[in-house]
DNA sequence: GTACTATCCGGACCGTCAGTCCGTCTATCC
DNA sequence: GGATAGACGGACTGACGGTCCGGATAGTAC
């Protein structure tokens, strides 16, 4: 069965509104009720459509994050198939920087979303984006240098773009800092092995 | 004025009642409700000794890294000052892996209770603790590579310890790992500039 | 021991919010 | 036009963080 019209539209209207109140205001300041109010539908229908508040930051997310999820496997290089490892890895830590300042508010509603989760595997790492990105990324090291841990050196990349970081860096209009740091850790750690004890 | 018998020792019940309670059920399971009653007293004690929610956890977690703390500036080295930057910031990923795998649900509870703080700058990076762990970092780092933007790479690296990547590794028994990892990071991004392009 | 007071105690109370429930309504199909 | 699956909305619930204040008590002075 087909989702019905006025479904389809409420569905827009939550979507809009939460995204709207959610920029006004911050993480903390919205409460589902408002975003019922001010999407013009009852409160029952947010939740019949999201299942709670992670959902519904769960579909915003992933609405603005989808198109780059399919750029890395469809898309053209170097963000997609077909450049070596370190100029995707880039690519991709220069499309996840974007996204990440564009939407800082909007990610920092689903990350604190899904701290408040129930189930005990919560948390970030669950999540299916941030597996996709995970995946990928740990996928780019591994392929570069197959002596690192790349699963884990994944895990460390992806972390300092926690809303928090970013939150913090924007604050003071330095998003492009974060980026240019990271470019280098990358590139740091994808050079070729050098002779050194301690390697991992 | 000296704090009151009665007023210490119900301080003392309720710092243990909550890391009991905390160790127990998870982090989003205990309610200042069930601490206040566990130690024993009225839930307005536990109120007027620690403000809120988030004073409680941070005087735990305080309570557990004070003496690292102090260690930082007035230990021994390799910890305290007098080795060089490298040996200093290993002893210091060693301590603080250690602490963080010992008190993942403390640590995960003062950070989801300041996320779920009011004020405009809470978030992890302004706790004080935060702050004086990523001083130290920050400062080892610009001591060795002073051309590296050892801030950013300071919040980077302690990013790691986000008690959520420290919970995920521990659920498999991999802290070890993670301490591996981390030496690996800091020998090589603080051993001396190689001659290669992009650097920060 | 008594009296006095600064401080603390406890738990009833409040406001808010996520999430549920169910009687009513309506888009869709025939 | 009528039947019905599914959607609608908003009152209701339960839980929780935080406040308040009348009553209790540690500490002190004598």
């Amino acid at each position: 069965m087909v989702e019905r019209a006025d479904a389809a539209r409420n569905r827009r209207a939550i979507l809009l509104a939460a995204e709207r109140l959610l920029a006004e205001r911050g993480v903390e300041h919205v409460s589902l009720d408002e975003v019922a109010a001010a999407a013009g539908v009852g409160k029952g229908t947010v939740f019949r459509r999201f299942g709670n508040r992670t959902g519904l930051m769960r579909a915003l997310v992933e609405q603005r994050t989808m198109a780059m999820i399919e750029a890395l496997s469809d898309g053209p290089p170097p963000l997609g198939p077909g450049a070596p490892p370190l100029e995707r890895l880039i690519a991709f830590l220069d499309a996840v920087t974007e996204l990440a300042t564009a939407n800082v508010a909007l990610i920092a509603a689903y990350e604190h979303a899904l701290t408040n989760e129930e189930h005990a595997e919560r948390s970030r790492q669950s999540s299916p984006l941030y597996q996709a990105w995970h995946r990928h990324v740990a996928g780019l090291i591994v392929q570069a240098r197959p002596d690192l841990d790349g699963e884990l050196l994944a895990h460390i990349l992806l972390g300092s773009l926690h809303s928090d970081l970013v939150r913090h860096l924007l604050a003071r209009g330095e998003s492009e800092r974060l980026n240019r740091t990271l470019r280098y850790l990358a590139s740091t750690l994808l050079a070729a092995p050098a002779t050194r004890t301690g390697s991992a």
